[in-house]
This record gives C-alpha cells, sequence and structure tokens, in this order.
DNA sequence: TCCACGGGCTAATGGTCATTAGCCTGACTA
DNA sequence: TAGTCAGGCTAATGACCATTAGCCCGTGGA
C-alpha cells in the first residue's frame, strides 16, 4: 500500500481515504482490466461478418491489450487467488465470458465450414493463451515490435483453427 | 513453511534440518522442474530426424509434462520474481536453454524447407505458451483427457509453424 | 554401556505489512 | 467568521510468518 500510494503522491494510510480496502482496489483493477478486454473484442468484432476476419481482429486486439498492458495482465493471471471468493467469482465469470466470446468465433467458422478444428473450446483456450503469454515475454523495445505481434498472432490463431 | 512440513508429516520448524531455507528450497523445485522438461525434451526428439515429427513429439512432451504437473509448472511460472537474483538467473538461464531447444527445431523446419513462419522466436514462444496455459485451466476429471490436449496441441504447433 | 548426533518439537524473535487512531490543515458554506 | 469536512500525515496495532533457540529422544558405533 506504501508502494502504491507513492505513486500517486500520497503515503500509505492516505489510500484508505479512498478506497475500503486493499482487496477491495486488487478487485477493481482486475475487473477493471476484464471489462476493457471485453469492451475492446466488442469493438473488434463490430465491423466484419466474416468469420475468419472476425477472429483474426479479434485476436489481435486481445494481443494488443497484453503487449501494451503487460502489468493488468500480469496482475490479472497471478492475483486471482488473492481474491476473496465473491471478488473471485466476479472476476472469473467476467473471464468466463471472454473466453465464451472467442469460443463462438471459432463455432461461427466450423459450422460456416471455413475452420477444421477438433475443438472449439480447446481452439479458444489455445489462442488466448498466446496473448497470457505476450504479456509475459514482450518488451517494448525488442526487435519484435507491437505490430509485428499482434499481425503474426492472428495469422497463427487463422491456422489454429485450420482457416481456409 | 508449516503447510510444507505437514506435507511431509512434519512442523514447520523441522524442516531446517532438511533446507537451508525457504528460498533454497523454492530454487531446487523450479529448477527441478526446469531439468525435468529439459531432460523430457531431449527424450522426446531423440527418435527421429524428421523435423515435423521432432516439433510434434517435443510439443507433446511438453504439454503433458503441463497437464500432469499442473503446481510445479503454476510455481515455476508465477514465483520468478520470489527468487534472489542468483538463483532468478539460474532458473531463467534452463528456462532460455528450453526455448532455444524449440527455436532450434522451428529453425530447422524452416532451413529443410518444411515449416513457413515468419519469426522463428515468435512461433516458438507460441508455442511453449500453449503449455503453460494447459497447467492453468487443464483438470484431469474434464472432458478434454490428457491423451486429447495432448494429440491437439501437437496438431496446432505443426499448423503453427505452417507444416507441410 | 555410553555418548554423539540426526532429526523432531515447542517457544521465542524479529520483520514486514495492512489497517486503524488520532491529529491537522485548508477550503467551502452558512 | 465559525464550523464542517475532505483528505493528508504520523504513530500505533495486530496478523502473519520465516527463522532461530533450546530442548529431547532414539539409535548406532566405540
Amino acid at each position: 500500500m506504501a508502494d502504491i500510494g507513492a505513486a500517486v503522491g500520497i503515503r500509505g494510510p492516505s489510500l484508505y481515504k479512498h478506497v475500503a480496502s486493499k482487496q477491495d482496489l486488487l478487485a477493481a483493477v482486475m475487473t477493471g482490466t476484464m471489462r476493457e478486454l471485453l469492451a475492446l473484442h466488442r469493438e473488434a468484432v463490430a465491423t466484419t461478418d466474416d468469420p475468419a476476419e472476425r477472429l483474426r481482429r479479434a485476436t489481435e486486439a486481445h494481443v494488443r491489450y497484453h503487449a501494451g498492458h503487460r502489468l493488468e495482465a500480469f496482475v490479472g493471471n497471478r492475483e486471482i487467488r488473492s481474491l476473496v471468493p465473491s471478488n473471485r467469482r466476479r472476476v472469473l465469470s467476467l473471464r468466463a465470458e471472454y473466453e465464451k466470446c472467442f469460443r463462438d468465433l471459432v463455432h461461427a467458422g466450423i459450422t460456416a465450414g471455413r475452420f477444421h478444428v477438433m475443438s472449439a473450446r480447446l481452439a479458444s483456450y489455445a489462442i488466448l493463451d498466446l496473448g497470457m503469454g505476450v504479456a509475459v515475454w514482450f518488451r517494448a523495445d525488442g526487435e519484435l515490435t507491437e505490430d509485428i505481434v499482434t499481425w503474426q498472432y492472428g495469422e497463427m490463431a487463422l491456422r489454429i483453427v485450420g482457416a481456409t
């Protein structure tokens, strides 16, 4: 809490004039992250009906977010077990909702005869996990730029689902 | 430490008759995990020279390990920042070595004209991240069995590298 | 037989934090 | 102009936990 306070220019205890507890703060950060991801997803798939293009854009949004918000992603993935059950349920339910978005995209591609995978769930897990990974290893000053990684991972998602 | 002690039938402080510190214990667990992964990898690629088959078997070993050793993988991914610098260096160097194994497999496939990817590094990161993900969501009692996941992810790896 | 020591136990010790208590100041507002 | 209150601060308080102190018992070689 002292560190968080320092980051906004006040002392640790003064934070309690703004948040009820560290737990609440963590929950707010994590649900905020998930809501942002969901909003970006909806925006990404809004402008086309083509299954492959929708999946590509959703993956790109997913990857771009994780490359640009490594800290949020890190906290989101690492601190789930730090949440009390009620908060954890909230976050996990948002996460499940997000996963379902991808699974639905894969299903749509399958029923349209455009994708070829055995398990839509497995494919959506795989694509989501790619993004999580990006948050771990991505460095803004590395040789792989955010644009390159985003583009390449969009391609990979299409390969994973066997898009024609 | 009390929990760890309980897991082996003794009290927390008694553990100090066997390990020097919690830090050492964690480092031993993490380096052990990485060494095991490296050994499994070498075993997996030892019996064939075909680039695609080697990558498939390496991926399968990777995924199977992460499905079967979720806790080790969890600790290995989450607690790196808990290590003091010297231990962290050791673990990260083993990890880099493991990643290089996959990168070399991808390179071999590319130079043999069998794989088609822009960045071998990106492809190897992607494949490795799939395994990490498995450790997070895999449940032995789920509808997706270890065999199915392993097989499917092996296929996905080949798709990711654009194997012909 | 005895004694050294491996290995277990309980009871400190000490450090790190989140959180609370209690205080103070400065800005509106009646 | 006095009162209220938002919002800072320092100094407790109290958990929690790794680690250490100091003790005890059983066993196996001398």
